[in-house]
DNA sequence: GTATTTTGTCAAGTTTCTTTACAAATATCT
DNA sequence: AGATATTTGTAAAGAAACTTGACAAAATAC
């Protein structure tokens, strides 16, 4: 029955631009009670007060306690309210999906996974629907009324539709369109690693980040560009596309027809080839093992062969983040960012790799470029991808997908 | 007496957001009578009639002809008006600074060029306030109070600071103070490769563009990155600095201390020093006559043999264009802009060299990006750079750095 | 204990935008 | 040609959003 309520009644929330601005200030601390509110945003004290008591009214805010401070009275700590609204996201991931229900600090309240009988596109977007459709009925709160969907691929998200999944050999599927008729509730969208990206910027490691670049690196190689609280999408949708740069015109074929890729020198799936082609050659190596037991091996493996010192994994790794740090270099030295993070399956895991990025990043970007930015490994775990659809539900019907800059 | 009337009233125009946004609309030509504007920018006609009838007791916009389209009475054409405010913009350039004076549409007005007498930092601050001081002198309008000035190297736009240019061996130049100081009036400052990018969107061929890339090649080579109006600055003011991308880890030793940075490849002096040594190993040219007459070579004086056929020419371009092309095509990967300009005093000079960039870009770009992307010559003529600085005023004046979407 | 400072809110006033209404100017239909 | 429909621009009245000025409340400083 709350379901039906909220259905009938969209998120009310679209009264003067000033409403979603005191959200954000208050999202992103750059104030904490009304005072400061207006100080920082130049309103008055009055203004801030009435917006406060409507997004109070509208389990948006809440008051804390209070903030004991300098001379006079003392103001009241606002924070957003966790306890009420909750946001739905969903991320298509090595065949099955993964769905999160956050609040809207971005903690995860609720996660679920189902996986998806094959590969076809039919299948894809039926459990989709499914996994949603069962998903939303236990969501403990209001639910904010939009999907937000995280998969691989070129992604026109005006359209919600996958333009190209190389990997899967997917072509144009209308995943919104098919998500709304069935659901009756809108769907937002994204390629899974710029929702990651998105992710880290509102509640990982990006948040005080005001120009983040977020590197997701799984069987491919893609990147978000963020900047001020805004995912680039570029003008097709295009930006980001790092794994596909030309890092040598007459290296290894890739599997998009060019030569030479970085994608074919340091993606999980090149970091996986490198070792079981030394394997065969006889080198020695735990993953031998690994090898025999899975007959397969993945850049996950190759990682967690690195923690404990394999030497064939070390220099597997070492070999592809020469390729990989150099152009994580050259993006610093154009883009100048003040925050890189080091994601998806291969780069979240704690392993030496991040350490080899910094190394060369720091050996080959420009220093000036260097010295303004940190590189961290991404820390928001498994569910980032699909934090990520939260995150675009959050911004679509909060506004909230902008960072405010103090005075 | 002009001077100082406005200088008593700065520019008047601070009265609620609308007012700019109307502006910008009609300046983007997203709407063009009244009524278009009030539909696409969810105002009622009311008001968009009230703030148009504002703006042109400013002198920012006037009507023009009727539009006779369409059934009912008809609408009335709304233009920037171009007859009354000046922005003056200056630009430091091979040991001389460029003055001009645009209107609200760019178009320049009136130019002047200033040599300055050594390379000190001194003359290069003092010639510019004489300089401005005698160029405002003249304006033929009321002048926008605020000057703004293109100058090479890293610049901290938002304290006016020349932070390093190597070539000059610059470094902590407060230049927007002392000119503040001594003219009373605001200066903006910013890098003379990035205004440039900066008049190309607004006033050039990035005009349609909504993710523009702008390329000077010069005797360095930058780049300006500007989406949807607004120039991206990066963290620390570093962004677009792709001469010092990583080419080749071995290559030859750069300037700025790194190994074979793209400037070593492709930059003006690049191209310079190639033919040079081509020269000295006896290979016939045109080029050799320029060497006697001028003692030295400049990119520009290949430019110009190229395009009279000479051999020597021809392959210094195509040299260089494989790894400035290369570059490129990488850039357009990235950040699939909509249109790559390619600017500077190298890269405005009709040369086969623009060809030969584009065939590079092809062969390397990820096609979906690539099939996006124009890339196209600079325009604008010598004065560019100068008129980027205009363009800071207008942004700064009339805060139009943006670009409104339709619909 | 008194003075000072700062916060949050109330009532009244201002500014900005909308609604409603209407005259003006065009195209289309008969 | 004349009536009808459509669209534009503006005026007057009203609604919404923000500000100003005043004041009680709650802390620190003297």
């Amino acid at each position: 029955m709350k379901e039906n309520a909220v259905a009938q009644s969209p998120f009310p929330l679209s009264e003067g631009e000033y409403t979603t601005v005191v959200l954000k200030a208050i999202e992103n601390r750059v104030a904490e009670s009304r005072a400061s509110l207006a100080r920082h945003l130049g309103l008055s004290r009055t203004t801030a007060s009435t917006i406060v008591s409507r997004l109070i009214r509208l389990n948006l805010l809440k008051e804390k306690n209070l903030l004991r401070e300098g001379r006079g009275r003392p103001g009241i700590l606002l924070d957003l309210d966790e306890s009420v609204w909750r946001a739905v996201g969903a991320e298509y991931h090595s065949g099955s999906w993964s769905f999160v229900e956050t609040d809207l600090k971005g903690s995860i309240v609720r996660t679920m996974s189902v996986k998806v009988a094959d590969r076809a596109p039919d299948s894809f977007l039926n459990s989709l629907v499914q996994g949603l459709s069962i998903f939303k009925k236990e969501v403990s709160g209001e639910l904010l009324p939009a999907f937000g969907i995280g998969v691989p691929g070129l992604v026109d998200c005006d359209r919600g539709l996958i333009i190209r999944a190389d990997d899967l050999g997917w072509q144009n599927i209308l995943v919104s369109e098919y998500v709304e008729k069935r659901l009756k509730s809108k769907a937002l969208l994204i390629n899974r690693n710029r929702g990651a990206g998105l992710a880290e910027a509102r509640f990982g490691g990006g948040r005080a980040a005001h120009q983040l670049v977020y590197i997701g690196i799984g069987t491919g190689i893609s990147a978000a560009f963020i900047i001020d609280g805004a995912l680039i999408h570029g003008s097709s949708f295009g930006t980001g596309e790092i794994g596909h740069i030309t890092i040598n015109k007459t290296g290894p074929l890739c599997a998009c027809g060019k030569r030479g890729c970085l994608h074919v020198y340091s993606s999980g799936t090149a970091i996986a080839r490198m070792v079981t082609a030394a394997l065969n050659e006889g080198r020695e190596s735990l993953l031998r093992f690994t090898m025999e037991e899975q007959q397969s091996i993945s850049g996950e493996d190759v990682c967690m062969a690195a923690n404990e010192g394999d030497s064939l994994a070390l220099d597997s790794l070492r070999e592809a983040s020469r390729q990989l740090g150099l152009a994580i270099a050259n993006i610093i030295t154009i883009s100048n960012p003040d925050k890189v993070i080091i994601g998806g399956p291969i780069g979240s895991i704690d392993s030496p790799l991040i350490g080899y990025l910094r190394e060369e990043a720091e050996r080959w970007a420009m220093p000036h470029a260097f010295s303004a930015v940190k590189i961290e490994r991404s820390t928001l775990g498994e569910s980032v991808g699909a934090l990520g659809g939260a995150c675009l539900v959050l911004d679509h019907k909060l506004s909230l997908a902008a960072k405010v800059r103090k005075k």
